[in-house]
DNA sequence: GGCTATAGGACTAAAATCGTCCCAATTGGA
DNA sequence: TCCAATTGGGACGATTTTAGTCCTATAGCC
């Protein structure tokens, strides 16, 4: 366990998707189908980028989406903070922790320095990374329209 | 959120419990009544480290359970393992996935390193640095009756 | 034999997550 | 100027996960 929902997946690659043709105005139908997600879906996750920054967006006939700042520019951490709120493994080892006690709470704060290492690796990674921009380790295009996600068949449960 | 379940939160109250004292035998009952947690999840949790080889037990009168090795041996990555199965932050980045696509799937492979990084930071931190055995921050024990843990109002929903 | 514990699993209740839908606001073009 | 396309925001229901309880069986001590 200890997993990223799977919202948050279908976000990495929605933006990887993006991320394929930064320079383009993406329509949340056309990512939706690209990536076989439900529109739904698709489009109450750009949402959520666009109120989080990491997309910019444009109303009426010929709106959409596209992304605010290069893949390399954006981390992991920002993806995950977009969809399921800041990362905290405890209920005490937030930013903003409800925990009065926590200079007592000796597991507290180790917890916190896992929170911490969690935190800079999901940091470190970006989404140029998490698209196959960088760092490729097997790379077949003809598989994949867009990204290099597996085919729909792979993730069961998809919507 | 990327968190560990309440479970696994209580699971560490716990066996910090049990490593105050690690020679001794320890009901669950006794360390119910210690940490203020409900006998039945006690017992639960109890039973779940007990069939990970984390702690030993004896049945019948005087029985109980004591910690197999010292604390300072047993893992975070271990007290998860044993209650919410490995640690994958998504479908595929387990050890072993059920995404045989894995090779073509860039995205997937940034994710593994990602874990990774985790599952690292998780080996190294170890139940006696949970439970305030090492590198304790502040340490006042006349809070807190055997482990450093808040006090029970501070932790919202405890059953 | 009777008391005290753990062992294992079934079951219920509560909560978070997921996915869908609806309607308002905005923009471009016929 | 009106219509079609498209995002913005939130409400809602369904599903899945997580928590918590309970029951019965088994094992050891006195």
């Amino acid at each position: 366990m200890l997993r990223i929902s799977k919202l948050t997946d279908y976000g990495t690659v929605i933006l990887a998707n993006l991320a394929a043709r930064p320079g383009a105005r993406h329509t949340a139908t056309a990512v939706a189908e690209r990536t076989r997600l439900g529109l739904p879906t698709v489009s109450k996750l750009l949402k959520s980028f666009h109120r989080a920054g990491l997309v910019t967006s444009a109303r009426g006939a010929r709106g959409g989406y596209q992304l605010a700042r290069p893949a390399a520019s954006i981390s992991a951490a920002e993806i995950i903070d977009a969809i399921e709120g800041p990362v905290a493994i405890t209920e005490c080892s937030g930013v903003h922790s409800a925990c009065d006690l926590e200079t007592v709470c000796s597991t507290g704060s180790a917890w916190q320095r896992v929170n911490l290492a969690i935190r800079r690796s999901l940091d470190e990674l970006s989404l140029a990374q998490l698209s196959g921009q960088e760092t490729v380790l097997a790379w077949r295009p003809e598989l994949s329209p867009v990204t290099a996600r597996p085919l729909p068949a792979v993730r069961p449960g998809r919507p």
